[in-house]
DNA sequence: GCGACAG
DNA sequence: ATCTTGTCGC
């Protein structure tokens, strides 16, 4: 088994407030001056999602292993749960991160770079969903976004790899990065110990022929067939 | 105070 | 996220 921690820190917590004290609290455990892996290199790349039924109050996550040069699965873990909390915008990490930190607990290889669904710094107190799962896992996480959430963009140029600033204020926080010709771009952001062109890098390389990364399209296929067999 | 708002 | 059929297009 690998090292990561799979089960919660024992303040975690229940209520709205006592959520956003944890973020404070942790936000500044965030390494932000870290390149990350170099892209290019071999590298485990493993993406996580969630799904849920909250008519049966049941949340399955998944995390898939890549090898970032071919694509490759090398490994896949699920997990399943309660819904523990509420969606709120700002504290997804709270209804999400108890369940893939279990299924990240399962993998036996260590992650080189954990890709995960939604922000990491891009976030009102700069701690978002990606950067959660950095600093209690202590691996290199990013964040691809399918959404703007509250910040700004310009129109990104329409080829593969053209990319704007996200902007909070006049603020960089992420970046909107067009992975296909044409298509919306994603928004991708720093979660821990990696650089934003690093995490660029690494969305533009593990995508393949559509929108979203393989990580995150592998991780969302697969927490959605083990939720249904849950 | 009101609306918008990752998944 | 999830509810949901067909449909247009490469």
């Amino acid at each position: 088994m690998s090292d990561i921690p799979g089960e919660l820190p024992p303040d975690w917590p229940t209520t709205e407030a006592e959520a956003r004290a944890v973020q404070d609290a942790l936000r500044e455990s965030v390494v932000r001056d870290e390149a990350g892996p170099p892209p290019g290199a071999p590298l485990v790349a493993v993406g996580v999602d969630v799904a849920y039924d909250d008519e049966r109050d049941v949340v399955a996550a998944a995390a898939v292993a890549l090898d970032a040069d071919t694509c490759e699965v090398l490994e896949e873990t699920t997990a399943v749960g309660r819904v523990a909390f509420p969606y709120v915008p700002g504290l997804l990490a709270f209804r999400e991160i108890p369940t893939v930190l279990a299924a990240l607990g399962r993998l036996e290889r260590t992650p080189g770079l954990v890709v995960c669904d939604g922000y990491g710094l891009a976030h009102p107190r700069r701690f978002g969903l990606a950067s959660h799962l950095g600093v209690l896992t202590g691996l290199p996480t990013i964040g691809v976004a399918k959404n703007p959430f509250a910040f700004r963009h310009e129109q990104p140029g329409p080829r593969r790899g053209d990319s704007s600033p996200l902007l909070d204020g006049d603020e960089e926080v992420g970046r909107a990065l067009r992975t296909r010709d044409g298509v919306k771009p994603v928004f991708v952001s720093v979660g821990h110990r990696v650089s934003l062109d690093g995490a660029c890098a690494h969305v533009l390389r593990l995508t393949r022929g559509y929108r979203l990364p393989e990580t995150t399209r592998r991780a969302d296929a697969l927490c959605r067939a083990a939720l249904k067999r849950s």
